[in-house]
DNA sequence: CGGTATCCCTCCGGATACTG
DNA sequence: CAGTATCCGGAGGGATACCG
């Protein structure tokens, strides 16, 4: 009931806020590989062959934006920058946990079952 | 964390599944507001009077698509439709609770108490 | 390597008017 | 009452080429 309130005041709603933040087309699949480990640009692209590089800049900004994901650049030759997730970020992976766990249960997408590290392309 | 192989595997991604499930614009309000209520449509725009016609009928078309509310039409003059939540659309609550906390607590977002979510859980 | 720039087209979504 | 119909601007997003 508070929650209809909470919606309805639609004071800056909080789960739109967190809809904006992690609902992006590759935002979640960003989040979950940065999880594991710090990425370069061209790796993300290769681990998410659909996206355009176009695409790919802009999720990355929103997130970084958002204080999702942070971006560390080597001023080298030729160019090296790193994306790493941020404690903020972190805070977030129960929740994309909670997202894939409803989709798998209630909406029969399979594919997690056995998620070890066995799972390759 | 398994989460990236899930998503990795690219079969159906869940958490993309869940989020077009909830993630259009009217969609956590409506839900919202049908979890106390049943409603009709006129009753609905009233509660939400920034949606337009369109977009509301659009939303009601997806959630009642996908099974989380019910459609109920009486034939009379003048019209009568009812939108109800369904079972499946109460499993969805405690995920929408997970996204209002989360939005509270790390975007600052204020507007909640707590949440009934009637499905124990 | 890590992006921009540009083109282009689709779809989202608001506003308004109308109808069975 | 419960929607459609119509128009329209703008954002979303793919493809390709180019740049520092």
């Amino acid at each position: 009931m508070e929650l209809v309130h909470a919606i309805q005041n639609h004071c800056n709603c909080p789960i739109e806020a967190t809809l904006n933040v992690i609902g992006g087309k590759w935002k979640p699949m960003i989040l979950c590989l940065l999880a594991n480990d710090t990425l370069r640009y061209n790796r993300i692209q290769q681990l998410i062959p659909e996206v355009s590089p176009k695409m790919l800049t802009k999720q990355l900004r929103e997130l970084e934006g958002d204080g999702l994901i942070s971006r560390k650049m080597y001023p080298e030759i030729p160019p090296k920058v790193e994306y790493s997730i941020t404690d903020l970020g972190r805070t977030v992976l129960p929740v994309l946990k909670t997202l894939l766990e409803w989709g798998a249960e209630y909406l029969g997408k399979k594919c997690i079952a056995t998620i070890q590290v066995n799972a390759d392309n």
